[in-house]
DNA sequence: TTTATTCCGTAACTATGGGTACGGTACGTG
DNA sequence: CACGTACCGTACCCATAGTTACGGAATAAA
């Protein structure tokens, strides 16, 4: 339904391989600190064939990020959109934040996290989204917020735009302690008690 | 007493001219993001008088690093060592973190949470101070709690360790809020919130 | 089989940045 | 005034990394 067979010389660049490989390296090792060299080295493409593909360093940074969203951002908000109390998505978000990274195969840290921190070091393109995902985040913790407070299960002392900026900063600072090796136990006890604050 | 005459062609380079534009460089733009011909420009100093002085890119950001430990760290120290109750403390932090960097003259942001951020493309010496930095300023934190804790402030249900490391996430969270553009009055209330929790 | 088409990848180009070789210069001393 | 000393700075080296020019190869259509 979508194969037809194109004229002109098959393409042989597996995109998909490239899209992961970038993903894993920025996200293990950090975004400015990895090459298009090394991705072509990591995955056998040549950097012509990349550039056909993701037109930039940037593109590729980009395109990257956007995998990230689906693969990690994606279940974040899965956890706050779902019908449960604000007790249950906080013990969620903790479990969810801790969980063991080597039984599912992917690095430590955050990939936003990383990049909002060299947000001046990105190309524009992937700048851009790092800003976008960062509103979609904030925007999701609010809603969240939002719900709770009309439901009763949370103080309308503090505004909820600050409550939002709270909860991403803890789950920035985890991100960052667990790149930094501070085993999940602690940082479990440490979100606890970051979120005991806001009831 | 030590300026005696010395043989051989008088030193022209400006060492702490060179250091301060360093530090206020590293920590305005970013560690990683600023070279030392960008700082020949600003100084009017020479490559190889640089090298001279510091020895290397490492060792100049290493000696910027000590600086900015003078500068901003042992303040915040002060006011953890101050003979004041636990809440007086923490008012104390709140105000220090988000006092007005133009009004001083000083960068956004701290150069240590940034460093700590790129620990890996930094230098063997400059790595390393971060790290013993870092462990500083959690035992500071640390000798502050048990303190705290001693004087009856400060509930003993958290381990003291752990909440170091929570308001060193706090405080890290705050700097990079201001960083990115958060007004103070927000940064200021997220920190009040945070510093509710331990007492 | 020829042609149009589409993608391939080697081998460059260019800019940046850490680092230094080396001839020169400004002093005190004899 | 010549000599030793300590520092100066131009001009270069070299590695890395983003990017592309270009000749070639593989396919469908004519």
């Amino acid at each position: 339904m979508e194969k037809a067979e194109k004229r002109g010389r098959p393409k042989t660049l597996d995109r998909e391989r490239v899209l992961k490989t970038a993903l894993m390296q920025y996200w293990d090792v950090s975004p400015t600190d990895v090459s298009i060299g090394e991705i072509c080295k990591l995955t056998g493409a040549s950097k012509p064939g990349i550039y056909r593909e993701f037109g930039s360093d940037d593109g590729l940074k980009r395109a990257a990020l956007e995998s990230y969203r689906s693969l990690a951002l994606l279940p974040l908000f899965d956890i706050l959109k779902r019908d449960q109390s604000f007790a249950a998505a906080k013990a969620a978000l903790v479990s969810f934040t801790t969980q063991d990274r080597e039984v599912i195969g992917l690095p430590l840290g955050c990939l936003l996290v990383a990049m909002r921190a060299q947000r001046d070091s990105l190309g524009s393109a992937t700048g851009e989204h790092v800003d976008e995902l960062r509103q979609e985040v904030l925007h999701a913790y609010m809603a969240w917020i939002e719900t709770a407070k009309s439901k009763g299960e949370c103080s309308s002392q503090i505004p909820t735009d600050a409550a939002a900026l709270y909860f991403d900063a803890q789950n920035g600072g985890a991100m960052r302690m667990q790149k930094e090796g501070v085993d999940s136990a602690t940082i479990a006890t440490v979100l606890r008690y970051a979120f005991k604050i806001i009831e």
